[in-house]
DNA sequence: TCAAAAGTGTTCCGAATACACCCATGC
DNA sequence: GCATGGGTGTATTCGGAACACTTTTGA
C-alpha cells in the first residue's frame, strides 16, 4: 500500500481498492479515508488571470500575449498561470508579471475571481484575477515559451480573446476606474516624474472625461501629495513644464489623519 | 490500467507506474499523461466563506457559527464549504447562505479570495469571501450539521475565530464600508419598509459618523430613489413616521441616465 | 513675432453645513 | 403639558465649474 500525502488529500493506492482518499463527505469537510468510487473524485485547477495596464499617448492600453497552446491556440489571451502547490495568490501573479515583463514590484491588486463551471473547456479551472499597472514606457516585452507574441491593445479597441478572457478584463478595467478616484495608485502608469498636465491626461483617459486645468491643478496641488522638483520639461517647444513625484511618505502621513483622494 | 476522469486532470492507474496526469508542465497549461513522481501530485481545496451582515438595534451585527469538528472545533468561524465540481461559486455561496439561515435570494457581494498556503493548518485551500446583507429580523438561525450553534455579534465586539476568518471579516467589513457609500445596497439591511431616521441611524452605525437629521434628508430625498408609502409608523410615543420603500426600477433608470448613488 | 503649452486669478453657482424651529403623538 | 422623535426652513460657507488672462519657451 502507498501512501500519498498532497495539499488537500491523503490518497491511498491499493490493488484491490483503486482509490481512497479524504474529501468532503456529508457532514464534514474532511473524513478520514473515506472510500469512494474512483469516478466522484474531482478536483479543480487553479489559476491567475493578469491584466497588465499601461499607458501611451493619452491611451490605456493592455497587454495581451498570443496563445501558442490550445485550446484557443494563436488567439490573443491574457496572460495567466496555474499556481503552485506552495506559491500565494499574489506571488503567483507576480511571478506571471515578471516572465513575461521582467518587471518587480509593480502595484498590483487583486480584483475578482472567476469560476464558472464552464469557464474552460476542458477543465474546471478556476482563476484569479489581478491587474497590475506598469509605466510601459520602460517595458520591453520578454518572448515567453508560454506565447507566440505579446502586445499591447487599447482598452477601446481589442481583439476577441480566449476563454472568459473578455468579462475578466472588463471586470478588471470597472474595478481600476473605481479604484483610480478613490485612491492615488493610478500614478503608477506615469514614470516617477512627471508634468501635471500629463497627470491630467493620464486621469482624463482613465474616467473618460474631461478636467479643466487650472481647477485639476488647484485640487491635486492642494492636496499637497506631489512633490514639486526643481526639473522641468526639456526640449519642448514651449515653456517647459515643472517635473512632479508622487510623495508616498506624506500620502501615508495624510490618510492616518483621514485624508482621503478624491478626483 | 486504469483511467479516470476528473475536472481538471486525467490520472491512469497502473501497477508499475504508480501515477500518471496530465498537468501543469514547463511549456503549457496540459501536457497530456505527462508522467511524474506520485509525491510531486498536488490538488487544492476550493471554497467558500460567507460573511453574513445583519443590522439590530443600531449595530451591525454578522453571523459566526461555532465549528462541531477539527479543526478548531468549538472555536467560532465563519459559515462555509467546499465548492461541488460542478457548482458555480455564487451558487455555493448562496447554497451556504440559505442552508444556515432558510433565505433565498439574499444580496450577495463576492469581496476577495483568499490563499495563503498556511491559511490552512491541514491543506491547502483556497476560499473566496462573500458577504451578505440580510435583514435579519425576520431570520430563525437553523441548526447546522457543520456547526454547533450559531450567534450573531456585533462587528466592534467579535469572538477569537478559527482559520484566517478574522482577516477575511475585515476585509469583508472594509468593503461593504467602502460600498454602501456609492451603491444603495445597505438598504438590504433593512426591513422592505423604513423611516428616514432608520436608514440614517444605519448609515450611521455603517460609517460610524453622525450626519444631520435635515440634510441626510433631504439629500436622501432629492436622490428621488425612495417610494413614499401612504403608511406610518404604529404605537410609537411620538409623532408617527412616515414609511418609505426602495425603488428598485426608479434606481435602475437613474443610473442608467448617470446618476451615481453617494453618502 | 507667433504658436503652444505652462501657469494664475476671479467670478459665479450649487451643494453641504450648521442650526433653529415647529409638528404630532402617547403618557 | 411634556418628552420624544418627526419633519421643515434658512443663513452661511465652501468647493467646484467656467473662463479669462499672463508667462515662458522654441522656432
Amino acid at each position: 500500500m502507498l501512501k500519498v500525502k498532497n495539499t488537500i488529500s491523503t490518497f491511498i493506492l491499493n490493488k484491490n481498492l483503486p482509490f481512497i482518499c479524504t474529501m468532503k463527505g456529508p457532514n464534514s469537510y474532511y473524513i478520514s479515508e473515506y472510500r469512494l468510487p474512483i469516478n466522484e473524485y474531482f478536483i479543480f485547477g487553479l489559476s491567475v488571470d493578469c491584466v497588465i495596464f499601461g499607458y501611451q499617448e493619452g491611451e490605456i492600453k493592455v497587454l495581451l500575449v498570443q496563445r501558442s497552446l490550445d485550446p484557443f491556440k494563436g488567439q490573443w489571451a491574457l496572460i495567466g498561470d496555474l499556481v503552485e502547490p506552495e506559491q500565494n495568490l499574489s506571488d503567483a501573479a507576480n511571478n506571471v508579471l515578471e516572465k513575461l515583463t521582467g518587471l518587480k514590484e509593480i502595484y498590483m491588486k487583486q480584483f475578482f475571481t472567476f469560476g464558472s463551471v464552464d469557464r474552460h473547456p476542458l477543465d474546471r479551472v478556476v482563476t484569479v484575477g489581478y491587474y497590475s499597472l506598469v509605466n510601459s514606457i520602460c517595458y520591453n516585452p520578454i518572448a515567453s515559451s508560454w506565447a507566440k507574441s505579446a502586445g499591447w491593445f487599447n482598452i477601446k479597441d481589442l481583439p476577441e480573446l480566449a476563454f472568459d478572457h473578455y468579462d475578466i478584463l472588463l471586470k478588471g478595467i470597472e474595478t481600476l476606474k473605481n479604484e483610480v478616484r478613490h485612491k492615488p495608485t493610478g500614478f503608477n502608469l506615469l514614470p516617477s516624474k512627471f508634468t501635471l498636465l500629463e497627470l491630467q491626461l493620464l486621469y482624463e483617459a482613465l474616467l473618460g472625461y474631461k478636467f479643466d486645468k487650472s481647477n485639476f491643478r488647484k485640487k491635486i496641488l492642494e492636496m499637497k501629495i506631489l512633490k514639486p522638483l526643481n526639473e522641468t520639461k526639456k526640449n519642448v517647444s514651449h515653456r517647459p513644464a515643472k517635473l512632479f513625484e508622487f510623495d508616498v511618505e506624506r500620502y501615508k502621513v495624510l490618510e492616518v489623519e483621514g485624508f482621503s483622494f478624491q478626483l
